[in-house]
DNA sequence: ACCGCCTGTCCCAGATGTTTGAACAACTGT
DNA sequence: ACAGTTGTTCAAACATCTGGGACAGGCGGT
């Protein structure tokens, strides 16, 4: 999974810095990029000019920026998920119900994605936005997904990954991931109490198909004023079960 | 704007060409890819496992797939845009009073781009998602943005995508064009009387910043027989219109 | 208006990375 | 067990990318 390409374009990897790049910076200039870089502006030139002509950067009066094309290419990734199509009425509906920010996450290179955000009228504004990607073990949703992995598949994902939190109250040892992920396994569910961001609190369950195998996760987040007694330890526990059931079905059933 | 580049990166062309690929065979192995493609398998080898590693790229067991990083950016991209945050609630409540479907649509290199789509509770199923392109001559949207755009922008634009329709109505010579333009700015909203789709009719407003120039545009689309006679011709262009104003007020206090 | 200074763009020769077929290994299904 | 797939590796030949330097155009300051 990790494996480092043998024969690797190098060209492709520089595409790709320097899309980073005009990310990171929020669109740049040639010289901002190329100092930022540190290769050529000649060469940034080069590169950026010809992602202009295949329309997947546009410059907009002098400032080169990450174009739309891209969300082509996301939203067709997002769509070729089978869980997002079918988890996201149902996350809405969590998100209605609850009021609060509903959210679908996937695993893909030992990271997670999430896929979807549905906001609920008291919905806390949270930075991260769709394709942000996180630490699987860091999250109640990655958790959920990572306690329902094949073992050898977790301890691969360690590995490349390692366990390097946060915030202070993340996991940080093999053996306290352990005992986390057979505790979700027991309980069904997945709770993430102020370990990624201050003040959330975040109730998750997992999503296997019909051969047990995990697909992905949901969940709900909020303030920890909102999160606390019953509501966080028994309510919304049952409720996202409850979803994480329907969606089940639904991804048997298609 | 349509500039062919000096010294193009001939590796970065062919990574997208790559993913293009991709995306159009909905994931492949590398021999098929390779046939596709008309280059030999082990060239695109080196593509695939670089953009594995790059983690741009993912391969479910034995097939290559657009990977979900294209997301993350995707998203940024979509993020960027002044016209997503603030038109996105807006045309929200558009779809939820109309039950119909809300789109944001924007111009990049000469073409639409779906930046947003809201689902109302009658909406018609449609085919094309978010990121979609679609030659702006061909829609309300698109329209829409072309009446309020510098003549000399409209013609580059056409002497550069043509006025080719994909359905019989569509606009074909550049008189047609003018006239339609002339109307739209005359009555404020564009028509899309099934001339992209057959049976959808489509009501378009666009969104001007302070300066009065385009930033984009916002519609409604339904069923012929929901919009007809007045429903069509006044009751929705007023609501449309209206939820357009209210968008131009956010932009200029932002 | 003039002048620096800063951009982005262009060009070309040299160095580097990319391409490519062929060979190999790993599977799949018969 | 075998034939016919597939994905992967390798190294040599060559096409391509790199990068310094030169150029033009714009902007702000004096």
């Amino acid at each position: 999974m990790a494996k480092t390409a043998q024969n690797p374009v190098k060209s492709a990897e520089t595409t790709f810095e320097v899309l980073d790049a005009l990310k990171d910076l929020d669109g740049a200039g040639v010289t901002e990029l190329a100092q930022h870089l540190g290769i050529p502006k000649s060469t940034v030139h080069n590169y950026l000019s010809t992602l202009e002509q295949e329309e997947y950067v546009v410059n907009r009066d002098g400032v080169y920026e990450v174009g739309l094309r891209f969300l082509e290419l996301g939203a067709y990734a997002r769509h070729r998920e089978k869980l997002f199509e079918i988890a996201k009425p149902e996350v809405d509906r969590l998100a209605a119900e609850t009021g609060e920010l509903g959210n679908i996450l996937v695993e893909e290179h030992g990271r997670g994605s999430y896929l979807y955000r549905a906001r609920g009228d008291k919905a806390v504004q949270v930075k991260a936005h769709v394709g942000t990607r996180v630490p699987l073990h860091t999250t109640a949703l990655g958790k959920a997904i990572l306690a329902h992995m094949p073992a050898e598949r977790v301890d691969a994902i360690v590995d490349r990954h390692g366990l390097g939190g946060e915030a202070s109250k993340s996991i940080s040892t093999r053996a306290e991931l352990e005992q986390e992920l057979a505790d979700i396994r027991e309980r069904g569910v997945a709770f993430d109490d102020e370990e990624r961001l201050e003040g959330l609190r975040c109730v998750a369950a997992p999503v296997l198909n019909h051969d047990d195998e995990i697909i992905g996760a949901i969940s709900v987040s909020g303030p920890t004023n909102r999160f606390r007694s019953d509501r966080f330890r028994e309510e919304l526990p049952q409720k996202v079960l409850e979803v994480a059931n329907v969606i089940e079905l639904n991804v048997t059933y298609s």
